[in-house]
RNA sequence: GUCCCCAUCGUCUAGCCUGGCCUAGGACGCCGGCCUUUCAAGCCGGCAACACGGGUUCGAAUCCCGUUGGGGACACCA
């Protein structure tokens, strides 16, 4: 049983988007199920649109999400002698020609035919001239096949056949000398013994042209796959124009790297009613049988679940060094730092249940780790009034008389300024809770009060007497 | 225009291949409730779909044909 050899092949020329990691993650899932080869490589044959920062994005993007690669990154610009020397293989076997249509005659001939209704292809009248060593500027042509069908065994669509009478004598190397897209794909899965071929919906109809090529010189022919794409709500394929759909934006955005997986696989994918898959999981269970072969449209609010399901499962500590670099934007990474060993942790717990993403934690973290806070006036209003001050003083009082600082002490503290105010617990807690944070919702007010420790707790409880007091009854 | 792909709640999907167990299940979102020191989380409940038309069959979401709708491809881009 030969092995599993499947690839990736992104073309630099913008950043990483989703529907490409996901492309990526299912064959990276494959090859890992079937102990195979995942194969990084970068088609940056189109020289004017193809830049070092892409190809740089594109392995940062799939770095985070922890798709790692067993060979590569191959670049086709450094391949190039390869397709040449195919290339002219193919025309000395007769199974291509040189063809000396300028690009400007070709897209007139195309656009006549357009508005004519006709088959928009090549015409093919430089295939009988047989010209042998072209004087001037001129472009290889594949002859090809003109009868019979090809038929496509795809691994998630099934049975697809093509009338081969339909096909282009597409151009394999341009008049510049460097390879077309369908020919150095073909080359390239060839020489690197890619067994399946797993890309998007969009390269189906170019199947049909692949195979005649592989045929032609000589390679075995791979399996093909073909995912559905994923489209933006409006139904039309994913684009810049729905917002973030580069990978480390989400990155940016406080999104986990597991939860892009997650929710990326279930997105054509799926496993019974299961939802939530770890990595592991994915590779054992993953098979192209449960792909989707419709589109799915992308659903942030989904994707947001996702995330906050992993925030919330998360080990307290790692999502505190994740958090880190949300805090320094916030500018509180200095004060962060600054807290004793295990407080970070403890602080994650409390705020975890109430955060979606870590810019999210990142703001509901403010109050505890910020030296003064602002106090929302809505919840000041409603909450700091003259009537409480005196409570909220005694209360002070209480705590500040506590022999430890502990838990059972605040309670009873707590405890017996509302017996002695004849008050519930809603009716203290909520303006302690505003003196404390600033704000009227917030973790409980003993994990509250834990993590701002003795002195800033009996200070802001002052704080919050004295703005009580001044209010307007 | 030509060719190709697709079609279950608003969205992601189970079920379809191997018809009856489907008065179509789960998840997100939404609505209501419970819990409760707030907000969440959690739990319980609700709303909501087999695109349409023919066939095949005792019986079709499931098989076949057509229609409609959506998507993709038709470059010296990838």
């Amino acid at each position: 049983m030969s092995e599993v050899r499947v690839r990736f092949a992104p073309s630099p020329t913008g950043f990483l988007h989703i529907g490409g990691v996901r492309t990526a993650l299912f064959n990276w899932l494959f090859a890992r199920r079937e102990r195979g080869k995942f194969i990084l490589r970068i088609e940056d044959t189109d020289q004017s649109r193809s830049t070092e920062e892409s190809i740089q994005a594109i392995l940062e993007g799939l770095r985070w999400v922890g798709l790692d690669w067993d060979e590569g990154p191959f670049r086709q610009t450094e391949r190039i002698d390869l397709y040449r020397q195919h290339a002219i293989t193919l025309f000395e076997r007769g199974h291509a020609y040189w063809c000396v249509c300028s690009a400007e005659e070709l897209e007139a001939r195309r656009k006549e035919a357009q508005a004519k209704g006709l088959a928009q292809k090549y015409d093919g009248r430089c295939r009988e001239r047989g010209i042998t060593t072209p004087g001037g500027e001129a472009a290889l042509r594949f002859k090809a096949p003109q009868e019979g069908q090809t038929v496509i065994d795809d691994l998630i669509k099934g049975r697809v056949v093509f009338e081969n009478i339909l096909l282009d004598d597409l151009i394999i190397l341009r008049s510049n000398g460097y390879p077309t897209y369908n020919f150095s794909v073909v080359v390239d899965d060839a020489l690197m013994g890619i067994t399946h071929v797993i890309r998007g919906d969009d390269h189906l109809t170019n199947t049909p042209r692949q195979i005649p090529i592989f045929h032609a010189l000589g390679y075995a022919v791979p399996r093909f796959g073909h995912l559905s794409m994923i489209m933006g709500s409006d139904k039309a394929r994913l684009s810049k124009r729905h917002g973030a759909t580069s990978i480390l934006a989400y990155k940016e955005m406080g999104y986990l790297p597991e939860a892009m997986i997650n929710y990326l696989v279930r997105l054509g994918w799926s496993f019974g009613d299961q939802e939530i898959f770890s990595v592991q999981e994915l590779i054992e269970k993953f098979t192209f049988d449960q792909v989707q072969k419709s589109a799915a449209v992308f659903n942030p609010d989904k994707l947001l679940w996702v995330n906050a399901h992993y925030i919330r499962q998360g080990e307290p500590k790692r999502i505190a060094e994740l958090l880190q670099p949300f805090l320094a934007q916030a500018g509180l990474g200095d004060e962060a730092r600054a807290m004793p060993a295990g407080w970070m942790e403890r602080l994650v717990m409390a705020l975890r249940e109430r955060s979606q993403t870590l810019v999210e934690m990142a703001q509901a973290a403010v109050p505890y780790l910020q030296q003064d806070i602002p106090i929302e006036d809505e919840a000041a209003e409603k909450f700091l009034t003259p009537a409480i001050a005196p409570i909220l003083g005694h209360l002070a009082e209480r705590l500040a008389a506590l022999q430890e600082f502990t838990k059972p002490g605040q309670e009873a503290a707590f405890k017996e300024v509302m017996e002695r105010a004849g008050l519930k617990m809603g009716q203290l807690a909520q303006p302690v809770r505003v003196a404390l944070t600033g704000r009227a919702a917030s973790p409980g007010i003993f994990e509250v009060i834990d993590l701002l420790g003795r002195e800033r707790t009996l200070a802001r409880l002052r704080k919050g007497v004295e703005r009580a007091k001044a209010a307007r009854p």
